[in-house]
DNA sequence: GGTCAGCCTG
DNA sequence: CAGGCTGACC
């Protein structure tokens, strides 16, 4: 093939006068969400449910109330013939439900709404009494789950089923995510009391849980005897009990989990296991209170508020142990595990790229002047389509010092640790611990700890939209600016472009989100999100320059039927295409793009034989057909330490 | 007016 | 590749 000159090419002739080609054309294919003003700057999609956190949000309150049956079970009047409080002892010895677990007790009294007509009347099952006794019914719970404020020492748990209770009703996951954060502090004060020996992480967790739950057990036990001493045995007949109230009680949400929990305890006196297993444990539930006397029907409603409670709790206590923990593991994980989308590296990488992910990626401490041995490493040599690219044997570059480069040194590794830890919990972007890597303890010295990077990157760190910072939240300013000579987290740097040139093999139109899905490791701003598309639109220009120019030079050569071009990887087109976007020749370009690249050739081709190229937008049409066959973007361009691995190939 | 895509230039 | 510029869109 002979090269194409450009001369005669609209594409140099024309300039200016053509203001309207091409204009927007790519809307199409745009995500809305990001098309026109920024709104994808200011949402921050990712926000993930916690699936470990599976404690209800919903009190037990108004679980309980929620089922009609259930209120019509409960009779206050029989739970409490006295109307005395029920003050609790206070010698409990996992810090008592002292005397403002009493007065909670007491509320009902006062706190019943729509005093029953005809005071003293007992008619059962009247609407007014039902509602006055399903306030103090509500109350009587509430009571029985507040936190024993003076907390005796130790007893985090208590104060993790207040945590829960008083967030509980209105509260989404967002309220219960902060527990989530690693909290040394309060991982020890909560998880940490089994004093956890040298052991491994995980083996303390599971002591410091048992020991939470075996303290949950004996509490429940202990409510559990004092509702048997408190309730009048005559009036334990109550029409409903049974086992409608346990069918419907049965399915609230929380069981499950507080099953779970408490099956290793099947040996609780008290009964059987709280939950024991579906909908017939509550049978069996039923059963075993035979024992103790009681009201079948108010314990069960008790066992559930019970058993929901001890739900929240243990999640709470199982996520302070993981979060205590986490670190460690996380740790671990990045040294065992790849990371997200591995197991989708095999395709495109060759052995050795874009492997472990975070812990000791490097810094840029060689932006620019890749080692000779990781610039030879991959040379097209091992694109095996299918082999694993993975390669935790490979050698690292012993040139690499690790903390150098980056500007903020070793906080580096712990920020990418974090934001690999915010994914593999489903954080999304804000998810990850935020501040540590722009608010080091420590800050580096700014002349060893900036970037090195080539003129070039350092002309990319400018923000031609003004002072980045001005989209930095008002909290982080001070600390923000006396970084901001020499952050690096918040910029874009060779390694990223030449992630995003690989992208371009899979999207020639990114939306911003996208590119926020994909650019973990950056801190995203206007000027961020800026700079990212206009390096698309940049490689979008050089691509239909590319096409343009082959296609106009198949027409001149005689290529008749636009159906015979077709890029291969042998043909020119895509030598020059791959020179541009993959130079190193070190990934393995999808046969997508190949076929996205040809039918662009072919359309070129079309509209230049047709002189459609009079026309100043005879682009647009192409524009628009192109945006459309992007494709996605292989998991593996999410792994965090990606673009830095990059960059030494 | 802000934002973005595309064109053009250096 | 970045920046200026313009037009389109919201």
């Amino acid at each position: 093939m002979i090269p194409y000159q450009l001369q005669g090419s609209p594409l140099v002739s024309r300039r200016k006068e053509d203001p309207t080609d091409g204009r927007r054309v790519p809307e199409q294919g745009r995500d809305p969400a990001t098309s026109g003003h920024g709104q994808g700057l200011k949402t921050e999609p990712c926000f993930q449910r916690d699936p470990l956190l599976s404690s209800p949000g919903t009190s037990l309150v108004s679980q309980l109330l929620s089922h009609t049956v259930v209120s019509r079970s409960l009779d206050p009047c029989t739970l409490f013939p006295s109307s005395r409080p029920v003050g609790l002892p206070q010698g409990y010895e996992l810090g008592a439900p002292p005397a403002e677990g009493a007065q909670a007790l007491a509320l009902p009294r006062t706190r019943a709404p729509a005093p029953v007509p005809g005071a003293g009347d007992r008619e059962p099952l009247s609407d007014e009494h039902l509602r006055a006794k399903r306030a103090r019914v509500e109350s009587i719970i509430q009571g029985m789950s507040l936190p024993p404020t003076p907390q005796a020492p130790g007893t985090g748990v208590e104060g993790g089923v207040g945590q829960d209770r008083e967030k509980g009703s209105e509260m989404s996951w967002e309220g219960r995510r902060k527990p989530r954060v690693p909290q040394p502090q309060r991982g020890a004060g909560v998880a940490g009391r089994g004093a956890p020996g040298r052991g491994s992480p995980h083996a303390a967790g599971c002591q410091q849980l048992k020991e939470q739950l075996c303290v949950l057990e004996q509490q429940l036990r202990w409510l559990q005897e004092r509702f048997s001493q408190v309730c009048d045995p005559g009036d334990a007949a109550q029409p409903l009990g049974g086992a409608e109230l346990a069918g419907k009680a049965g399915d609230r949400p929380g069981r499950d989990v507080a099953a779970a929990a408490c099956r290793p305890h099947k040996a609780a006196p008290w009964g059987s296991s709280p939950g024991a297993d579906g909908p017939e444990g509550m049978q069996e539930d039923e059963g075993t209170q035979e024992d103790t006397g009681g009201l079948p029907s108010v314990a069960r409603v008790l066992s559930q508020a019970l058993k929901h409670e001890l739900a929240g709790v243990t999640s709470r206590v199982v996520d302070s142990v993981l979060t205590s923990m986490w670190p460690k593991a996380a740790g671990h994980l990045l040294q065992q595990h790849p990371g997200p989308g591995v197991a989708a590296r095999g395709e495109h990488f060759p052995a050795g790229k874009c492997r472990k992910p975070l812990a000791k990626s490097s810094p840029v401490g060689a932006l620019g002047s890749p080692p000779p041995e990781a610039a030879s490493l991959p040379s097209g040599n091992s694109l095996g389509p299918h082999g694993s690219s993975f390669s935790p044997t490979a050698v690292r570059n012993p040139h690499q010092a690790p903390g150098v480069g980056y500007t903020l040194g070793s906080a580096v590794p712990s920020a990418q640790e974090g934001r690999l830890l915010g994914q593999l919990l489903g954080y999304g972007h804000w998810g990850s611990p935020p501040v540590p890597q722009r608010c080091p303890p420590e800050a580096p010295d700014p002349h060893w700890g900036a970037p090195r990077l080539r003129p070039s990157a350092v002309r990319q760190q400018r923000c031609p939209l003004g002072p980045c910072s001005l989209s930095r939240p008002p909290g982080a300013a001070a600390c923000w600016l006396s970084l901001t000579p020499r952050r690096t987290q918040e910029a874009l740097t060779p390694g990223h472009l030449k992630k995003a040139k690989l992208m371009f093999f899979f999207t020639r139109y990114p939306s911003s989100a996208l590119l926020r899905s994909y650019f973990l490791d950056v801190q995203f701003s206007r000027c961020i999100t800026s700079q990212l598309i206009k390096w698309f639109s940049n490689f979008r220009e050089f691509y239909y320059i590319q096409v343009e120019k082959f296609a106009r030079q198949a027409l001149l050569e005689g290529v008749a039927d636009a159906g015979a071009l077709r890029v291969s990887r042998d043909s020119e087109l895509f030598r020059a295409l791959n020179m541009h976007y993959n130079k190193g020749n070190d990934f393995q370009v999808p046969g997508r793009f190949l076929e996205v690249a040809s039918l662009t050739l072919r359309e070129f081709f079309s509209a230049v034989r047709a002189g459609k190229d009079a026309d100043p937008s005879w682009k647009k049409p192409i524009y628009k057909i192109i945006s459309k066959l992007d494709s996605h973007i292989p998991e593996v361009f999410k792994a965090v330490g990606c673009s830095q691995e990059l960059l030494r190939s």
